[in-house]
DNA sequence: GCGTTACGCTACGTCTCGTAGCGAAAGCCT
DNA sequence: AGGCTTTCGCTACGAGACGTAGCGTAACGC
């Protein structure tokens, strides 16, 4: 009996938080206050005392719950963190603006506005560290914060085409390729923006940037069609 | 004679790795083979062990010096990777193939052939995460890891605009913002390409990339000339 | 009310941290 | 050669965080 088949036995959440209703609905629930309560003091701690320094314990003590009842949930500071900075991205929104250029700049700001704070700041990098030697949790990551970001794309991308300000694709594997590359230089370069260079994603940045990707997209597009 | 004005008193080396030889050239010197063995270390501790399961201890250990040793050179593990990863960027070079897109192709493949070794993806992230709260840590990165790739940045722009590719800047102020703006697409987009989707940088993919950001800048010089 | 599950609390062994103190080694200088 | 200065290896230490076990109690469904 010893945990060889069974490795996992604990009832940590893994990335099913809700998909466990089902198995067990008997016994005392658990307290939604006490996930919120948790979450919020992550993000609390994640400000005051950055990554390296945040211990489960104190974010215990400030969310008003034990120790215990933390590591029953979550596995450890990882999957608390990322669970804890995936609720920040909840408000990205597509502002329908009418142009593509107009909707590239709202998008940028607001996931610019997002990675400017302190909790995420410090807490998405180190995850995002720590998942290059844990696949669960990069896709963990995945889930719950890099492809709400990559629906915003898509969708963008398709509103454009309608309005023929891009062309449509001609087979869905180079519509995904593309994709990918657009939502690889978006992000990116929003992400070393803020964290590497250390400089201010403001609106004359947005503006630049959005110039050459814009142009770079259709000078592409426009090549493709002719050759 | 508490700590009070002198919180620092540790010869640790800070910034200045050999400028600290005029201030003191008697006594035992310090061992460059214990530098070189502790920096191979500790990116051999990153490959096995990941940044957060890291620790000085085992560093010491698998470079053969005392634990005391390590702490009297780094302040910590952060300062410690910084330049243990630092070392893997001296390779970095700008190859002279003639055309605009080439060079940008072969720098792109070089970055990311060493953002792909897993001593690089750890430790780089982490210490990066770790700067959004240490100022003097950033600056540390910045010297010894980011300006290295900015050169190449500035050194190519300047060859393509000898070879007629690209427009002269009118001025130095709009020159130096269009060059932070390129360096923040390319090392972003490859970082995100890497770290974040987790997908190969290979050859296909450098091509769509070099054709936009190409493209954008060419049209966007050419609008800017124009208007 | 009864079974089941979550919760709070305490306590514990383990690990890493970063530092202090010592004697010995390895250089420069006269 | 002898002395001076700094580094090195080693040991030991208190502090703090980790992650877990065990217990009694609280909250829900049937």
């Amino acid at each position: 009996m010893i945990s060889l088949t069974a490795a996992r036995e604990t009832p940590v959440y893994g990335q099913d938080m809700q998909s466990r209703s089902p198995a067990s609905r008997t016994g005392r629930p658990r307290s939604a206050t006490a996930d919120a309560a948790i979450l919020a003091a992550t993000r609390e701690a994640l400000v005051e005392l950055g990554w390296s320094k945040l211990t489960l314990g104190d974010v215990a003590t400030r969310a008003g719950v034990a120790k215990t009842t933390l590591y029953r949930r979550w596995a450890g500071k990882n999957e608390l963190v990322v669970d804890a900075v995936a609720e920040l991205f909840d408000e990205l929104e597509l502002p329908d603006s009418g142009s593509l250029a107009a909707d590239i700049e709202g998008v940028v700001l607001q996931f610019a506005a997002i990675l400017a704070r302190p909790e995420a700041k410090s807490g998405l990098m180190a995850v995002v560290a720590e998942a290059t030697r844990d696949d669960a949790l990069r896709e963990r990551i995945r889930a719950s914060v890099v492809d709400r970001q990559k629906r915003l794309v898509l969708e963008g991308r398709s509103r454009a085409q309608a309005r023929g300000e891009l062309p449509p694709e001609p087979d869905p594997a180079t519509a995904s390729r593309t994709a990918d590359l657009i939502f690889d230089m978006v992000a990116g370069a929003v992400v070393h923006r803020t964290l590497v260079s250390g400089k201010p994603v403001d609106e004359a940045w947005v503006r630049g940037f959005t110039l050459v990707l814009l142009r770079g997209l259709a000078a592409e597009a426009a090549h493709t069609a002719a050759g």
